[in-house]
DNA sequence: ACCACATGTTGAAACTGTCAACATCATATC
DNA sequence: GATATGATGTTGACAGTTTCAACATGTGGT
């Protein structure tokens, strides 16, 4: 019989296991209070093997707000099969679905887009992860561009007003700066009313 | 002669200091190398002294995030007094001056909205600055509202519409997730396109 | 003049990220 | 199959952090 993964000497698959762990605790204590070495104690491993896979604490993090970003990245493209002719449907369940992921894992977002300043940043495969998703959703507004919509504007410009309106109301929704508590279904109908009011601006 | 501010035995302003010379630090080095110590070297005074002027170091952060939502209230203000007879320049002035306030402090907006999830907020001198700034906004909107303006929308949807697009924008520019490094001019120009797309859209 | 209280200091406990030195194992090669 | 080699995990240590308790020093009211 095998022993398991947690009682030999080499774990097998810690990196996951540490990513898993790390995502975890942040959900249960915050980031605030995520230390490598509780990590490294819920995946049973010792208080220095996470440096076998991550030079650095932020390294781990840096692996999980990939993970965000590919889940935004999947927000985007199920918009797009699941309404592969209609581009206005596209655009705003993509917006829908961002702003759902970050309600719904608003740790995540927290590691994705709490950490800041661009001096301190360049992890490339996390630059590409986040430029992937953003290309999703370039994507979408381009096929809105070949249906005619979006009134000639420019891609880029399209993308960035989307995003930011989406991404804002995300996060101040997500850290209570914008009226305390709304529920699921009250956020469901503000973010539709939003994105109607932007589209118009968006149509002509 | 008197003595210096910094050689007697009770520093006389240290809370205030204390947030100057983490606001300082925060400049210099980021939010991650922040430390209290460094903070209270930075005053003068002994490594445990901000204990007696903040129970904690998020307190302290707090203090800082407070400044931050006043500085966004006076961009409010500023844009009303500038143009008191054009509530349609109010509104876009206050979207700018939110926008340049993030950029040109992006460690301040780190500590403001960086924190994240609400379920560790209760600081209430916080709560009234962040909706003292939103109450700014608010009044723009309303001197709008009273113009003609806004299409008869209510004022909640319009100021979390707006608030959401700015501070996306401000946001994805600061922390460099919208097109590495555009010089200030074309941020400005970005801005104001945005600006005028989404005024169409609330305008009917 | 005196005394309570706010403010600042010293020292220590508990925790953290990180590194160097060492242990164990998987696997490629003879 | 035996063995060497690199990848992976462990142990122990160091420096720096937050925070607390005990103590020191002024300040202001009575």
């Amino acid at each position: 019989m095998p022993r398991s993964t947690r009682d030999r000497y080499h774990h097998g698959d810690l990196r996951n296991a540490l990513v898993a762990a790390a995502i975890e605790i942040l959900k249960d204590r915050g980031l605030a209070s995520l230390s490598l070495r509780e990590v490294a104690k819920a995946a049973g491993v010792s208080h220095a093997a996470p440096y076998r896979h991550f030079h650095d604490k932020q390294a781990l993090l840096n692996a999980i707000a990939i993970q965000g970003h590919q889940g935004l990245l999947d927000g985007c493209r199920t918009a797009q099969r699941d309404w592969p002719k209609d581009p206005k449907r596209q655009w705003i369940e993509a917006g829908m679905r961002y702003v759902r992921f970050v309600l719904d894992n608003p740790e995540i977002a927290q590691v994705m887009f709490g950490g800041g300043v661009p001096s301190e940043l360049p992890d490339a495969t996390l630059q590409q992860a986040a430029s992937d998703a953003i290309g999703a959703l370039a994507e979408i507004v381009g096929n809105g561009k070949v249906a005619g919509l979006y009134a000639g504007r420019d891609t880029q410009d399209v993308v960035l007003t989307s995003l930011s309106t989406v991404h804002g109301l995300a996060m101040l929704l997500s850290s209570g700066f914008a009226g305390r508590r709304l529920k699921q279904k009250q956020v469901h109908a503000m973010a539709l009313r939003i994105a109607e009011t932007l589209w118009r601006g968006l149509s002509d």
